[in-house]
DNA sequence: ATGAAAGCGCTAACAG
DNA sequence: CTGTTAGCGCTTTCAT
């Protein structure tokens, strides 16, 4: 069995005190030159590795952090992982992941999983069903570092990084606009979400900006998210059966561009007739037909800005009040259509 | 700041000493039907949790398992890791994510990073540029429990989930054939994985069966394996200039098949001209254009068939000597066009 | 400059 | 049935 060199070990083989090996091979300004050499050479040719748990036992530090999104599988939020992961790694830190699968539930028992298993600091984009943040204002009040990332929300006072999501809202409906198009038809995600309601108010702009009248018929919520298709498949349907058929949908969520595609897709429509333009970050968007505009999230750059604020809050020796909110600006893409 | 109970404040407000209440707690057959209801009922409202990381140190187990993977953003590996995150998590474990980017370097350290970080064992999928597995074959043998998916190795005997390549890939081109393509190029990912040659020899079976001469210059690596997009374009450009063009691919590789969809579009080349097949988990590949006969593996499946391997190998109270690789059909799904 | 001892939270002999 | 003790690997007073 695999059984690692100790720093009792090191201490017997050399005649020290664990202590002794300790402070030399944290380099305790305490300790004679020559023992140090001695110590960290020994440790070294045994391959000595401090052993974290009992590390994380004694200082009350796990060097990890848990990350709560609300889906593996969904293109944004594993880009963002990767983010996060670039810089943790680095740190020292790994990283503990948990999906919810937008459920309320799911979220509350992985947040209190990663609390009991001491993480050291939570990065978290909330659930779409979640509307009561109770259980993790207890955690943060009892002195749990967290950072919101995206889908961030007003209860908790700390720091938060999301995008621009109104002025990628209002570009894309704008350039559903400046193709012609009039009659532009919203899919929603829950409006539980911070995200959502930002989107609607671009889209909302846009049309007040361009003299069309907002009309709230237009408008669909999907509040499984695009978890489930049907749901998506049937609000696009039911869109296309208006009397007034809307020439253009606009959505306002990752998940659901890919099922409205889907849908239209499955419906026989092509972009001439029904235009899309919605917030989209997989890999193959521009390669997808129907075509479609997107607006694309810095999701990367997202994890990692969210991980150093985190990283920020877990190592400051002293309680930081000043909590700042980054917005990224998001890229948009034409149909080429 | 977040203080938890422990089992000696229990023992001390209840005048018990601690090692009654970790009895009691566990439910220890020795101790008192009514001493347990007292500890229970006072544990439950102090809100006692057992601290995890104690109980590693104790128990030199973490409860936790690492997970190396090329790429997280590869759809195929987030689909499994879902799959694995399902019953790790129910069976109460944790998985600490890395990804190799398909490198060496930090294939090798991020499996040294596991290792250090004491998780109980190992899932793997392996980097496409290593070669030598000495590394993990110490780890190994040294009583890291092991089990490798997808990218499999012959080098170490330990438990082994993968997919039917061989047959995928056969299934994949027979269908070029019945379409009637005859000159039909192979893209394909380093010849160092287990899983391109059984790739490559389902193609060349196919060929053989239906009397087609398998003709050596059509057949191109891409040793980046579909992380450098530019590969895959130069040798896609490079097949289509030959005097005599093929007039079908197939793809052996789940992120060059994305990489030569967006090749061939930038080409300009129609499904009609060019047909395409390969191996494709990502969830939206029946919405690609230029559009693609695809094989599909069961990734979240496989995910969870490994994980449960993993468990097996680390709950068993005797050593496991007996070993076996379970294959995995896959799923052919024929283009629209 | 080095060592002895205590303790992080928990469990498992070993006693009684 | 319950308590005492020791120890997992490490750091950290407090001696010396």
């Amino acid at each position: 069995m695999y059984k690692p060199a100790t720093i009792k070990d090191i201490a017997l083989a050399l005649h020290l005190s664990p202590s002794t090996v300790s402070r030399a091979l944290r380099d305790g300004y305490e300790i004679s030159e020559e023992t140090k050499k001695l110590v960290v050479a020994y440790a070294e040719k045994v391959n000595y590795k401090s052993n974290p748990i009992a590390l994380s036992l004694k200082n009350k530090r796990s060097y990890s952090i848990g990350i709560v999104v609300p889906k593996l599988a969904n293109s944004f939020f594993s880009q963002a992982i990767a983010g996060i992961e670039s810089i943790a790694y680095e740190r020292g830190y790994h990283t503990i992941i948990t999906q919810t699968h937008d459920s309320t539930e799911r979220e509350r028992a992985n947040v209190h999983h990663l609390a009991q298993r001491s993480v050291d600091g939570l990065l978290i984009s909330v659930s779409a069903e979640t509307s009561d943040f109770n259980f993790l204002k207890t955690l943060h009040d009892d002195g749990l570092p967290i950072v919101f990332f995206d889908r961030i929300i007003d209860e908790i006072d700390t720091f938060k990084v999301t995008s621009d999501n109104f002025k990628g809202a209002y570009n894309a409906v704008e350039s559903l606009i400046k193709a012609g198009k009039h009659k532009i038809a919203l899919l929603s995600n829950s409006p539980h979400l911070s995200i959502t309601n930002e989107r609607l108010s671009g889209y909302m702009k846009a049309l007040v900006d361009n003299h069309i009248p907002f009309r709230s018929e237009l408008i669909r919520n999907c509040n499984k998210g695009g978890n489930d298709y049907q749901e998506v498949e049937d609000a696009v349907k039911d869109l296309l059966h208006m009397p007034e058929k809307p020439d253009a949908i606009f959505i306002s969520s990752d998940r659901i561009s890919i099922s409205c595609v889907r849908a239209l897709k499955s419906l026989n429509f092509n972009p001439k007739e029904i235009a899309i333009a919605g917030f989209a970050n997989s890999d193959v968007v521009d390669l997808l037909y129907p075509s479609l505009s997107y607006v694309k999230q810095k999701s990367f750059e997202m994890g990692q800005i969210a991980v150093e604020m985190l990283l920020k809050l877990i190592e400051s020796k002293y309680p930081i009040t000043e909590f700042e909110t980054r917005i990224l600006d998001t890229e948009f893409h034409l149909s080429p259509l």
